[in-house]
DNA sequence: GACCAGGTATTGC
DNA sequence: GCAATACATGGT
């Protein structure tokens, strides 16, 4: 894994928090958790028992790559546009409202909402950054508050949800431990919550691997490029393969111009 | 100003 | 089932 290469995993739409500055550093982090990776630190980041685990150390992606795109020339195509993508391991609540957001909204407005929500609701944590808002802190807010952030008509699915799992009717934690299909179908109970940020949930919060979100663009890129392919078709690491094929389409648009 | 952006819930055939 | 529509809001 390189530092020059971050963005390949920091920037390809799994995550909202992080920032690339002018000298080519980066500032972000994840539920509490700030960090400010800077090419003299980054070996040493990935030292640390806590951003090792973020950043997924754990799991061999150049091998699940080589399985994947075996016998499969266009996901070998995508895949070789960002070969260092990482699946993060995010914190759980931070994604599934991130995904929340994101419906019918673009990446630096999705990004912009996040920011006002920690800004105004999360504990600060230095430097001028702020935690994702805990459960509770956004369960007691009222639907204005959230409109006032910019939430627009998700402001509502973001209480349901701050709410049950604020409760502890939700417990994203124990999603884990169930299969996959029962897991998504526990997050379908918040109101504004259907299959695609379910699954958004399950892949970038959950670390389920085997979730394929299907969005827009995913559905242009899978009717053109993948006809007659269905996502279990890739396997128990279908969601890394849905990622390689995301970032492609969202940076060869072209391909999809009628 | 219309149109679009990593959807979802509701409604009417 | 499936197409049409509303839902807030900021950017182009």
């Amino acid at each position: 894994m390189e530092f020059g290469k971050l963005a390949q995993t920091l920037d390809c739409g799994q995550c909202f928090r992080w920032e690339l500055q002018p000298d080519g550093s980066w500032k972000g982090g994840t539920g509490g958790k700030f960090l400010h990776i800077t090419v003299e630190n980054f070996p040493q980041v990935l030292r640390d028992g806590c951003w090792a685990e973020y950043f997924d150390m754990g799991t061999d992606y150049e091998k699940i790559r080589r399985d994947l795109c075996e016998n499969d020339e266009m996901l070998r195509k995508a895949a070789e546009f960002a070969p260092e993508i990482r699946i993060l391991r995010q914190d759980p609540w931070e994604a599934l409202c991130s995904f929340i957001i994101s419906q019918c909204n673009n990446i630096k407005r999705i990004k912009g909402i996040v920011a006002r929500l920690c800004g105004a609701y999360g504990e600060p944590e230095g430097a001028g950054w702020h935690a994702f808002p805990k459960p509770e802190a956004l369960a007691c807010r009222s639907k204005e508050d959230l409109l006032r952030l910019g939430c627009g008509y998700r402001a509502g699915y973001l209480i349901d949800a701050s709410r049950r799992v604020a409760a502890g009717s939700l417990d994203l934690s124990a999603l884990r431990e169930l299969p996959l299909g029962e897991a998504r179908e526990k997050l379908m109970e918040i109101e504004g919550v259907g299959p695609k940020v379910a699954d958004c949930a399950l892949l970038y919060g959950l670390h389920r691997l085997d979730a394929f979100p299907v969005d827009v663009w995913m559905k242009r890129a899978m009717d053109r490029l993948f006809p007659g392919r269905a996502p279990a078709d890739f396997g128990p690491y279908a969601g890394i393969a849905q990622q390689y094929i995301f970032h492609y389409s969202r940076n060869h648009s072209d391909l999809f111009a009628c």
